[in-house]
DNA sequence: CATTAATACTTCGAATTCTAATAATTAGAA
DNA sequence: TTCTAATTATTAGAATTCGAAGTATTAATG
């Protein structure tokens, strides 16, 4: 009762490994989640405002993929976007399946003041690490996320 | 208009390990949820399994602190896995406004029997690091999740 | 051309997750 | 001891998130 998991050596490490990545997430989230929400949004749905400030208009499906996020999920979102009059839908002419969420001028305006103080938040949060070690947990997340995007679950 | 954000340095630097640091979590939660789900579970709720595996009973609250949840979502969950008789809720005699959780034989039975796979899988998802990286990134993470949980909003 | 298959989105049901408000219990202070 | 604080858990309401099923549209096949 009440003791820890032993494992092997190498279930141990990579344990480790996925137990710290996950709460570091966590801890990042929450704490961007509070400052999000006195804005009056959500994390998911300033994510979709500023993949729309950085990047265009685009379709649902692209937010989608970019934003790692399933379909039914960005609609949720763009529709709860819809409703507080900060993007608007437009359905392609030339493919009607496809619909384009694009910011209002409401949007814009309130992404493109939220955007700036978001991002100096991250600088320091993640001021805890160097420069060198910034570049490191990128490109060690990078390493991982693609390995486990590309051979996905059969190994 | 379809471009990147072009920032500061330290901006672009930042906000690069952030996106790495999210994306790499999103995928490999999704892949775990994955298998998780196979065997009718969620990820919360293997959460506390785990934890009243490893760890033994506890109270909802030392539940919330270890996973890093809300005492609300810890009740949602436990709710949950009570209905599915994964795990028993006892009123604490000294002190009645605590409600301790344990896990019932069946309970105890099915996450004994799904952690080694679960535990097997993360380290093949890690596998894409070499034993060096995978210690340095649970170093970076700790690093910054220990600042961020410390250090909190102001600074 | 007609049928079938694939694509893009929506809807539905369920679980997670949060904050805020409430209830019950315990601890502390007057 | 009695009133007030603080602690622990629950409930309510809203948003996120998923997978599965359904709809509409387009593409491909015969």
């Amino acid at each position: 009762m009440g003791t820890r998991y032993h494992g092997k050596p190498d279930e141990v490490r990579a344990l480790n490994a996925f137990i710290k990545l996950m709460r570091a997430t966590d801890s990042i989230s929450a704490e961007l989640s509070r400052h999000v929400g006195e804005a009056g949004l959500t994390l998911g749905q300033f994510g979709v405002l500023e993949a729309l400030l950085h990047l265009g208009p685009m379709s649902q499906g692209d937010l989608g993929a970019k934003l790692l996020r399933s379909g039914s999920n960005i609609t949720t979102v763009v529709d709860n976007l819809e409703k507080l009059g900060l993007v608007e839908r437009t359905r392609r002419q030339d493919d009607r399946r496809v619909v384009d969420v694009a910011l209002t001028p409401k949007g814009r305006t309130l992404i493109a003041r939220l955007f700036p103080t978001h991002a100096r938040r991250i600088v320091r949060l993640f001021s805890a690490l160097t420069a060198a070690n910034q570049r490191q947990l990128a490109d060690l997340c990078r390493t991982l996320g693609r390995s486990v995007s590309e051979t996905g679950g059969d190994g």
